[in-house]
DNA sequence: GTATGGTTTGACCATCTCTGACTATACATA
DNA sequence: TATGTATAGTCAGAGATGGTCAAACCATAC
């Protein structure tokens, strides 16, 4: 199976080499592919996920680029990654994130500090929507900041 | 990436060095770049804003000039206090966020790794959800923040 | 052959940059 | 004081990106 997907997905991995991160301009790709631009977002969508170790940056107007970001391979990292996938999911009640910082910071990998602002951002009051979407929302989020937390070191 | 703004916007802070402030001429900075005089509004306008730490100045006329100056607080929580009210409001977009986070990193009020926690939690990605509703919860997530910053001294 | 779900596309949207026409103001000088 | 010159300011619009979403398309499983 060789859809345009997966060729965008080798070319942007390869293009990216051993490189912590790559810029693509989403036009110029979608030129060079022959396909639609929002064929790119789609390819990044699915396949450059937070799961899969991956953070996007992008800007739109003039000289505008999308940058993606990966993480290393190193034991930390094997655990904030381990947690994104298994502890935090798709959905996370407040207790259990700060339960998971408690641990990070005891590990040191999160100050004190950190740990304070993280709760603050995604407290219950703070994110003021109905129950279940508050759940979803701050797994996404807290799972978007330990990848960030991986691409630190 | 290399438009004409972020040119000019290196300019200007390299010209400013580490002083308190620097008198530019439009038209000689527009000529130096060869691009519109309003370029320069422009780059101003989005660039050197009250947000990120910059007043300015400007006379018009005959030797008319542009001054910029950086801002220092000296109260703190006089300073978040009014970040909470006036700069924040009820709606937040996520690049008004990073403008008021550069410059509380730059007044050493956050640090650096905090800052890119908070930008990381209040993202765009992180908040799955319509857009003006993003900015609502944004806004009050990061006024518990500032909140929290006061207490913290 | 039908159902399901991943893929692809196109129409429309949002944002950032840049320019030029027009406006406002300060100064110099007659 | 009146007028001309030298500035800077404003704003609408064009151009250049990237983002979103729903519908069409297609491959696979049953």
């Amino acid at each position: 199976m060789s859809n345009i997907s997966e060729l965008i997905e080798r070319f942007i991995i390869g293009t990216m080499g051993d490189a912590e991160s790559v810029e693509i301009s989403r036009n110029s790709l979608a030129e060079h592919f022959s396909c639609a631009p929002s064929q790119i977002n789609y390819v990044l969508d699915t396949r450059f996920t937070v799961d899969k170790g991956f953070i996007k940056e992008s800007r739109r107007g003039g000289s505008g680029y999308i940058k993606i970001s990966r993480v290393k391979n190193n034991d930390k990292n094997a655990y904030l990654s381990s947690l994104v996938c298994e502890s935090v999911g798709d959905e996370l009640t407040y207790k259990r994130l700060t339960q998971i910082l408690d641990k990070l910071v005891s590990d040191e990998i999160v100050l004190p500090n950190e740990k304070l602002l993280i709760e603050t951002a995604l407290s219950d009051d703070s994110l003021e929507m109905p129950f279940t979407i508050k759940d979803k929302v701050r797994a996404k989020s807290f799972k978007n900041i330990l990848l960030k937390l991986m691409i630190k070191n």
